[in-house]
DNA sequence: TCAAAAGTGTTCTCCTTACACCCATGA
DNA sequence: TCATGGGTGTAAGGAGAACACTTTTGA
């Protein structure tokens, strides 16, 4: 069958079409603090209003190259860690029209985003504790993705996403401890980090927070891709 | 706020809507093996070929109420495990016109679906070891669903729902290996399951696949909801 | 009586957890 | 010199994994 003649014609025609757009929870990791990217809404309904970055899925891209594409307008970010979320599609969500949206979310090393280019957008970081109302059902979508960041943060490496390339097991355990609302002993989470092999000693110290200084680490991600692909399981902690 | 008169405007007009549909990989374990619902297609293009059982998404309904829809329609089921897997929407997925569809898989008890409904609309249970070709991306939502229906069922005992209501412990193994493709060692898959103190024993015996015959068990499905609330965690194994 | 599946206990190892003090440094 | 955060070791308990034989019963 001949693809190019197929892709000129719609043979669906008596089925409806819905609007579909997609909206990022964009988490950011900042001095101890879990963060979310927010900004005001710049179409009616609603315009002005706190809200989730999104955008239409437009005819020639798939769902997450919209995604993508509103990330890097907003932050001027390539190469993030983004993960589809869930749909959300009821009948009545959008009081705009029918339109059903495809969240993602995704994290990003926060001192690496385009300051002046969030700014011009409007968007500013939010503490995932001290959260506004946004329109629409961004509130769940939000709940949805922090629920989500802890299922995947716990059996797959991606807290590694949000911290700076080059960080300190002191600022991993920070991090580990905001995304599980909960404290680890010190020695049991750096001993477990260590025995995972996966974290590449710098001879490098980071003093930012404290006089002794603490040892810079990098996260070893082509050993990790090597045993992902063997079937590894990396696991912080039992329950 | 006047939703009303919101939702009889369309704020969006100027943005281009996509073909929504759905896809159901639907699970069922039969007799030791695994299998797939699959059927065929009865639109044009492809019209006869092996596909998934699918359907648009209409504008007066969520995503999952046409998934669930269909599944009804074609099984004659209802209350099934459902849950989304992922959204399909690469801009050349298919060839009958620019259109999206959000995946889901369900798992179905085998021996409660309506034969005569199924047989009518030409589908048929296929091992999912044995699988033939089908249409679009069909083949990779169906690899998506596989792996996970592993991740999920690692973590969550929704074995349970595509066996019998009484179900028999060997057969709860043979299930887990069909999942994991992986034979787990008898006395401690029965160790670890009556560990978990949420299978209720019936004083009945099922003698269909052996003289001296198994025991049977009901799952104590509101223990576990009780459980899961507290942040209960099933796992079957380690690694 | 025998074939075929169901059912049962113990040991070893390793991982998790709990727990308290010294170290390095800049102010 | 002292306050602050960084870094370290050990012991006890529990869970997972390995492993082989007896029981029941219909044919």
């Amino acid at each position: 069958m001949d693809k190019n003649t197929l892709s000129n014609k719609d043979w669906y025609a008596p089925e409806k079409k819905l609007y579909v757009a997609t909206d990022c929870i964009i988490f950011g990791f900042d001095n101890g603090i879990l963060k979310l990217l927010v900004f005001q809404r710049h179409v009616e309904p609603f315009k002005g209003m706190l809200s989730l970055i999104g955008s239409f899925v437009k005819p020639n891209e798939a769902v997450n190259d919209a995604a993508r594409r509103v990330l890097k307008d907003i932050t001027g970010l390539d190469n993030i860690f983004m993960e589809e979320l869930k749909t959300y599609s009821e009948v009545e969500r959008d009081p705009g029209a029918r339109c059903i949206s495809i969240a993602q979310y995704a994290l990003i090393r926060i001192e690496e985003y385009d300051k002046a280019l969030v700014e011009e957008h409007g968007a500013s970081w939010y503490e995932v504790e001290k959260l506004p109302k946004l329109v629409l059902d961004h509130d769940v979508m939000i709940k949805d993705a922090l629920y989500k960041l802890q299922e995947k943060a716990r059996f797959h490496p991606i807290g590694f996403e949000l911290l700076p390339k080059k960080f300190t097991i002191p600022q991993l355990q920070k991090l580990y401890e905001a995304i599980f609302q909960k404290v680890f002993d010190t020695r049991n989470f750096r001993k477990k980090l260590l025995s995972l092999k996966l974290l590449i000693p710098l001879n490098e110290k980071d003093k930012s927070s404290s006089k002794k200084g603490a040892f810079l680490y990098k996260f070893d991600y082509k050993k990790y891709k090597r045993l992902e692909e063997k079937g590894f399981n990396f696991s912080l902690f039992k329950n």
